[in-house]
DNA sequence: CCAGGACATAGCATCGATGCTATATGTATC
DNA sequence: GATACATATAGCATCGATGCTATGTCCTGG
């Protein structure tokens, strides 16, 4: 269920739309920089509010963020990967096709 | 001078902004992306109008985006990766420190 | 010289992400 | 139960990217 979600359901909504390929894997993107971003602030054993601080940010955006509750901006990114001491990488690669 | 440019100069003073490093990195990677699109473009013989189409946006959007005129976002890159037949990739990776 | 295509900018409306504050749960711990 | 910390959401203000339309400039061809 829905349970305790909202920004689930309005992911689910999004990615549900019709036609909208971009958005629907804008929305996938979101989605996997938020694990990804989870990932390594707990493997640094930080809190969102610890993060936050280190990435200038407050523990409610960490925590929508995390939960793919927008699409992310370069900017934000930019300051997470600064914050968590890794690499942004953004570019385009040759059509693999996967999937 | 100046010349024809103005985004020019915004970059600029972006770039020179203090402290900001990770507006520097940002405004970096517009620029790069710009690039990066204006040659997948030119090597298929596109003119800004016809990405433009294929992008559903207008050329003069495809006009400041090469120009590095503003961030780009995600959403958008993903058009136009999928206008131009590529593969959009973010994520963050081990520090390099490249440099 | 004039017409047409390509690219650069401008100016403004709108949409959406982020910033911020407050709060609701949930989970210990004492 | 009260306290304290972590995470999830809400609601609203603001900023900035994008959409759109209209030009301006440069080139090239007739």
């Amino acid at each position: 269920m829905s349970s305790r979600g909202d920004w689930n359901e309005l992911r689910g909504r999004r990615m549900a739309e019709p036609g909208a390929a971009e958005a629907y894997e804008s929305t996938r993107l979101a989605f996997e920089l938020g694990r990804a971003v989870r990932e390594l602030r707990e493997r640094r054993g930080w809190s969102q509010t610890e993060l936050a601080e280190a990435a200038s940010m407050t523990q409610s955006a960490i925590a929508r963020f995390e939960a793919g509750g927008t699409v992310p901006t370069l900017p934000v990114l930019e300051r997470l990967a600064r914050a968590l001491d890794v690499e942004l990488a953004v570019g385009f690669q040759a059509r693999s096709d996967a999937a």
